[in-house]
DNA sequence: TGGTATTTTTGAAATAAATACAAGATAGGA
DNA sequence: TCCTATCTTGTATTTATTTCAAAAATACCA
């Protein structure tokens, strides 16, 4: 995700560039965190006293729909976004919710075969290895659940 | 998933077998349609009407934690259940939700690898397709979002 | 610069999945 | 058959997300 080119195609589509979508569009940029939603708007709202959620809902699912930004389904009940939209895989610790980035992830041939075997046609692959992360590991209590 | 087994798993945890939970064993077994707790409560509501949502949760919950069935996130909001646990992949239908099974998939070895050496213990690998099933292609606006 | 149309943001309310909990029901051993 | 620890139920809550209408901001044009 790169924000000239974001900013250059926003303006193209007509969209308007509001500041709480600069500042959503900066908080995002390079962020290896994965946060949800709520994450984003928690680091915000300090700078942008007025923000509301619906507007990070808002631009969170414009940018999806330009491929800015990936949605991930890790857990349930909870959406992660990533600005890393190149293939790459993911791990979840299942403790403490911390989520890390795999290197690129070869989508096995012979699965994608099946999927457009069985009629599907292919968008996007997601490869979760589920586990539980060193601090946890070793006892450390720290697990607060907070991310950021 | 053996009901057969299952059922002397549970008289040695001690966990009493109920109604309730035989009819979700049975619902489940060989259940390929990947149901959420509301489908599996839906679908057994007629014949046990006085059946309650806290009680599929549970009973999903015990079983989850047996090993006998895997929770999936596919999607943001809701979880679905497959109760073949040996390691297979999912494709799912961003149109009508439709899920199907893969085959089995190696997990890669390099990214394995990656989540070790990130402090992962790893417990579990999810692969998932996201695509538009032929039907949903097709046109066929039948897509009711309604798997059962 | 001012007026107007359009888009965006906001805040509150609605929805939906999942969980918590207290009270009544029951499986299964004595 | 009785007893008791465990289960089920129903209701109330929580949490993430969506919807919606009114208010605010902004672009465009005279």
């Amino acid at each position: 995700m790169d924000i000239e080119s974001i900013i250059r195609r926003y303006r193209e589509m007509g969209i308007r560039l509001t500041p709480q979508r600069l500042a959503i569009l900066r908080s995002l940029e390079g962020d290896k965190s994965h946060p949800s939603a709520i994450d984003i708007y928690n680091r915000l709202k300090e700078d942008y006293p007025s923000l509301s959620l619906t507007t990070v809902y808002n631009t969170l699912q414009v940018l999806k729909e330009m491929g800015e930004v990936l949605e991930l389904s890790l857990n349930p009940g909870k959406s992660l976004y990533d600005p890393e939209t190149s293939p790459h895989g993911h791990v979840y610790c299942i403790e403490c919710e911390r989520v890390d980035d795999l290197p690129k992830v070869e989508p096995p041939e012979e699965v994608l075969k099946s999927a457009t075997d069985l009629g599907y046609e292919v968008r996007e692959v997601a490869t979760f290895i589920y586990g539980v992360c060193k601090r946890c590991r070793e006892g450390d209590q720290g697990k607060t659940i907070e991310r950021g």
